[in-house]
DNA sequence: TAGGTGGACTTGTCCAAACAAGCGAGCACC
DNA sequence: GGTGCTCGCTTGTTTGGACAAGTCCACCTA
């Protein structure tokens, strides 16, 4: 059972994209919404509420809405996981365990994870059959035994844990720069020591906020993007300044 | 005015940041918090829901809320600004101009500004005495005069722009990837020329969805990290194929 | 013509109520 | 001891109403 103001948020995100309300125009009034699908308009404003999270549309007090962009927007799900995203987005891609082993947690990864002792996984991901993106994970002790289990090349990993224990990842924190290849990056990656890599750090967690595991990602230069969309009102996405210290 | 809901989420935000309700605890359930506050459940809903849009707490339907993280997480207005930024933080910082013409748009400007003739500003940005981001904006025509008149070294432009003409920044799409230091960014960051770069493009606009500029900012490594939490629920980062065609 | 003003329209905030859906603890039963 | 089930609690969805606050246009006036 979807829920109304999805439905009507989904109407209305496919007449956005679909360009019936081309960018820089006016949206109808949420009474009008209100009156053309039967609802309150609360839930009205719920719909626009998800659309406008996703950065479609805007909106000021006293002035209609107006549409901001008309590109789709993606899950939480795809930008979790390689594989549903590659998988959604119709590339080819496969994945790799090179290395794998149980050791003892760091004293940042067992703050993380709350586990004293990690699996830690590293695997190369291709796209179209170029290797992209190498992953460098610690598992939580909880769910080691599960991921052990898993064949070398297993495409997705959140979806094998979900069909295995219904795992579902739910929160993630993410950090993102720059850094340049070690040795092992770039003979796995195929790029020359020291050329630039996107890495994004992440801990994921499940609903009930427990830490399933921290990775540390690395994309070769060029490969893939991260694209953010916010407004004035509500945004997650913020700067840090780096480790590094600056020069004295 | 500020508005109920926000008051009651600042007062459970600042519960959260001072430990009072530590990370993995359950929230209060909103009829107790309604209770507390003498509001109706619904704008205690409306209060929880901007914790969770910054992360700070989780929900499922049927059991509490849980408290994730402790971290305070920041403005639009300081994602935007590297100025807003860098003084929330705390950080010594200065910009300076290294050049500045106007210049017919490309294509691919013309499209994203909707105007034909830009102003191409060149600034390097410091942070604690150190260089730490080559910016290449590009102003659309109806602010170009505007940025002209601002002095070289001018802290923030986003404040300057506000103050002269009450232009808020509203809306921003960002693209964030690695790339190498080209010679003239490996000049003026002060790094080896091919050393990774964190790049982040955007496009801003008005309140009413009026584009405003288009910049490309390349941070030098481990000066910046971008930081982003998200949940099942809602996210606006999203991951992107490259431009970068694969080796054939 | 330029400028101000009023009022209709639109979004933002808040309330009260009701039911649906999911979780979890305690209980009975095997 | 373990398994399954019921029931109370909690969050999710929806409605309808009311008022506040801001925008925008048409009209009036100097």
């Amino acid at each position: 059972m979807v829920a109304r103001y999805e439905r009507i948020a989904d109407e209305l995100r496919e007449e956005i994209l679909s360009g019936a309300h081309p960018v820089g125009t006016q949206l109808p009034s949420e009474a009008e919404l209100a009156a053309r699908f039967g609802a309150a308009r609360g839930t009205v404003r719920q719909a626009v509420a998800v659309l406008a999270a996703e950065g479609l549309v805007g909106s000021r007090q006293g002035a209609r809405r107006i549409v901001l962009g008309n590109a789709p927007s993606q899950s939480f799900a795809e930008l979790h996981s390689f594989a549903q995203w590659a998988r959604a987005n119709g590339y080819r891609y496969e994945g790799r365990v090179i290395e794998q082993r149980r050791r003892p947690a760091t004293a940042a990864e067992a703050a993380r994870l709350g586990s004293g002792e990690v699996l830690d996984v590293l695997r190369v991901r291709s796209l179209e059959g170029e290797p992209v993106l190498v992953e460098r994970t610690a598992y939580a002790a909880w769910v080691a035994g599960e991921v052990e289990r898993l064949p070398p090349d297993c495409e997705s990993v959140t979806q094998a844990l979900y069909d295995a224990i219904g795992l579902v990842f739910a929160y993630g924190e993410h950090l993102i720069d720059a850094v340049p290849a070690g040795a092992q990056d770039a003979r796995l990656l195929g790029v020359r020591r020291g050329s630039p890599l996107l890495r994004q750090r992440r801990v994921t967690t499940t609903h009930e906020g427990r830490p399933v595991e921290s990775s540390d990602d690395r994309y070769r230069a060029g490969s893939v993007t991260f694209s953010i969309r916010n407004s004035i009102g509500a945004n997650p996405l913020v700067r840090q300044a780096g480790d590094l210290r600056f020069r004295p």
